[in-house]
DNA sequence: ATTATTTTTTGGATCGATCCAAAAAATGTG
DNA sequence: CACATTTTTTGGATCGATCCAAAAAATAAT
């Protein structure tokens, strides 16, 4: 049907070998040869080597698989900022690499994963194990994040509960003494505020990231010396728009908050300016998660950057490369932009008033 | 090195064919012996029929490449909303065919497209023509979105002229008859209003599409008997924060705007609130492009549904039905929330006397 | 002009699987 | 049991190119 190699060969009265070095190695074949080569190619129309056929020879694609959760046809990820950031990371490692991405649909026992021309896979959320059988049934390299998968798995992590600490520990440097946090609770339901011995262990109701965030600024509290049961959390979904002002509402004291991510930070920025509470001056915010939202935001937030891009990125380094088994873990680190600041005396003041 | 099916076959003692079968066609070896050769497999652990060279008997891939404006690490259509619903579009087509999409960086002299295993290709983007001319050269069925590329290209197209034109008659409807458009002008430095003979044909500083909108919105005009030089237009980048500002300040009496993107028209919301001008009581506004944030702003945008995940989608499936030459039009749907309304009398002769 | 050296060209084997027609084996019928 | 029919299994050819060692041709040296 279509033009191979073999006919330009013979339309040209070469070999197939000759033929090819005119596309694989022209400086190999005499000027006079490879254009008798070329104008029969032109001739007949040759789409060049075919790329099936060259990769079956080489062994290597060139290319690696980016698994999302679901479909990605209908699946919210592209519209995360925080995942798009980690996209781009493994889009540079490809760009350098000169490899492409594939977006690879997890569907129920993945036709995807099984049949993809790749020489990798990277998963960008495990939601369950069973995707990496898979993955290991074909014994490809693969990685993943935040994950700790065994052995020969590569593994990106990152350490939120060290980025945590650290925002915490920020805070705390300014000045700060009462604290209020917003956290996330998936599939609670509205947001609430959970009594301590409920809310400060989040096993199984969060997901381990969110234990981590947790973990970290209880411990950067409890080394202030801080009684962290003092401390309001707030759980909720990550877009429910309620918690921002349940937390204004229930720690009219606090004089810093650290939210898990930044989009709900923004949100206590808003809604703190609707009740004239001054940011950074009356009220300190830390979110986590560097997105463009962050840095334009009015006062632009103070916020880790979760270090998503290098995330996907290394990921994809070690795929490329065809590594296995390795483990990198990245610290947050944090951006301090305006909406943090030194605890004013006459603020502490007037708020522990309000208790 | 690796274990090949021809392995798994001589140490089940069968032939290739049937151990081929034991994967493709298991209904069609005896149970006893497709044990055999499974148990087989495993002894050797064989990874499963290799992609790659199933792919070269089968001829088919079963995946499209999507060709991105420069490097996917890089570009910044991955932060769009109106990329990423065109993305989803095609990744809905991809779903339905159980296909997977490629994302290939249109590199200079591009490598991506030359050497990429896929079925055809999408141009997102056109940026230059010498990416199609790389395109055409493979020889497989590729489509372009909002261009036209010759007879043997499919194109989905969107026919901004009328999108246009029906978003400014609704306005129209309500009684609005004194306008103010935001345009766009690429490259054009900050946000500025252009006497009418020049701000008129943005041939050349434009986009095509852009020319479009603008011929939709003065047909509308024209049609309804208005005089179109009395409508003011701001002419600025489409992510210029100045336009809304330098539009409520050239334009007191409007009492309508049309903005060439949702953006624009929130920004111009929120400006307008911050003069404690009333939308949609003392001003109505329409944007273009459907994105979450019109939905979620306040109030709802009345916007153009501009089609981007259809565009997609229909791009996807021309592509991947193997089609070449199809051609189709999509018409942007307006869809009406609440930052229209009814032109009131006194707000009208209110206007009018802030000329 | 003959031999030695270098550059070009070539045929065979290979990458890893699938398809198809023919052979072999199993099953059914008289 | 002999023969017809159906089900399984098999070897050869193919998908489209690339690599390698050997052959052929061109160039250099004696």
């Amino acid at each position: 049907m279509a033009v191979r190699l073999i006919d330009v060969a013979r339309a040209a009265k070469v070999s197939r070998s000759t033929a090819s070095n005119v596309y694989a190695n022209p400086d190999r074949v005499r000027p006079q040869l490879r254009e008798r080569v070329e104008e029969a190619a032109k001739a007949l129309g040759y789409a060049g080597p075919d790329p099936k056929g060259r990769i079956l020879r080489a062994g290597k694609v060139n290319s690696i698989g980016v698994v999302g959760p679901g479909q990605w046809g209908v699946a919210n990820v592209l519209r995360s900022p925080v995942f798009v950031q980690f996209l781009q990371g493994i889009a540079q490692a490809c760009d350098d690499a000169g490899a492409s991405m594939v977006l690879l649909p997890d569907a129920p026992h993945a036709k995807g994963i099984g049949s993809a021309i790749v020489d990798g896979f990277i998963f960008g959320r495990i939601e369950q194990l069973d995707q990496l059988d898979l993955a290991h049934r074909r014994r490809l390299p693969f990685a993943v994040v935040d994950f700790n998968a065994g052995p020969d798995v590569n593994a990106v992590m990152v350490d939120a509960r060290a980025g945590t600490k650290s925002a915490v520990e920020h805070l705390i440097a300014l000045g700060h003494r009462r604290f209020a946090i917003v956290s996330f609770m998936r599939g609670i339901g509205p947001a609430s505020v959970l009594p301590p011995a409920v809310g400060r262990d989040l096993t199984g109701v969060g997901i381990q990231i969110d234990q981590e965030k947790l973990a970290g600024a209880m411990q950067a509290l409890a080394e202030a010396g801080l009684n962290i049961d003092d401390v309001l959390i707030v759980h909720a979904e990550p877009w429910d728009e309620t918690a921002a002002k349940l937390l204004l509402d229930s720690a009219p004291d606090a004089t810093a908050i650290f939210s898990f991510s930044a989009m709900q930070a923004i949100a206590v920025i808003n809604e703190a300016r609707r009740r004239n509470i001054h940011v950074p001056d009356d009220l300190s915010v830390v979110g986590y998660n560097d997105i463009p939202e962050a840095a334009l935001c009015n006062p632009p937030l103070t916020t880790l950057d979760s270090r998503s891009t290098e995330k996907g990125r290394i990921a994809a380094e070690f795929v490329l490369a065809g590594k296995r088994g390795r483990r990198h873990v990245l610290t947050p680190e944090i951006i301090v932009r305006h909406s943090t600041a030194k605890l004013l005396a006459h603020v502490d003041l007037d708020k522990q008033l309000r208790r």
